[in-house]
DNA sequence: GCGACGATCATCT
DNA sequence: GATGATCGTCGCG
């Protein structure tokens, strides 16, 4: 059921970001089971990439994982406050990660609005990637940790996913220059209620 | 429903 | 000392 440790190391990470729509995320933490769909994805493709950590070969504590083998975590804090959920992807010493934006819950809907600290609003509890960190009980110390674990894992299902329901579309919050400004290298499924924005 | 803005701190210069 | 791969709230109408 686990998608299997050769995913996310063969191919370029924009075609996995894509292919990643559809699949099913799941966490264990603190005994809580929780999960749903990705829907929305934003490749980073270190090291030409000037949105990526790992631009120019940028190779620091904080980004140290990124330079790990494919299919492990890579959490880092953004603003001070939210913590991001990326996967990192490629064959060790490359750099690539997809960063998870968006998820639509399937599983322990009471854990995560508990965790989020309101329960009428189930569109907004996985609904960027801070909300969709703090909603899984993800924190920095996950950073590192592999997606064949029983902590953190994603399984197909089957969902696929038809071309033309993937909108491809420039990545969000990024303060840089073109070309990347406006690469389309953000993904999510058309017309889903649960992505960030559209 | 939408735009503006302040929060808050690890990380890098 | 400056800067974010963001979020929730507020004011608007």
């Amino acid at each position: 059921m686990k998608v299997p440790e050769s995913f996310y190391q063969s191919g370029d990470v924009v075609t996995l970001s894509a292919q990643l729509l559809g699949k099913h995320l799941f966490t264990l933490v603190e005994g809580e089971l929780t999960g749903g769909v990705i829907v929305e994805t934003e490749a980073y493709r270190g090291p030409e990439d000037m949105g990526s950590h790992a631009f120019n070969h940028r190779r620091t504590a904080r980004n140290e994982t990124m330079y790990t083998k494919g299919g492990v975590v890579y959490m880092y804090i953004c603003y001070g406050i939210h913590d991001m959920l990326n996967i990192v992807t490629g064959e060790e010493g490359e750099s690539h990660a997809i960063l998870i934006r968006a998820i639509e819950p399937t599983v322990g809907l009471d854990i995560m609005r508990l965790r989020r600290g309101f329960e009428n609003d189930d569109r907004r509890l996985c609904k960027g990637p801070g909300a969709l960190a703090k909603a899984l009980g993800l924190k920095k110390i996950h950073n590192g940790i592999s997606l064949q674990s029983n902590q953190i894992w994603i399984e197909d299902r089957g969902d696929l996913i038809a071309p033309e329901n993937i909108v491809a579309c420039p990545r969000i919050g990024l303060n840089i220059e073109e070309p990347y400004r406006s690469i389309p290298w953000r993904f999510y499924i058309k017309g889903n209620k649960y992505i960030s924005r559209s």
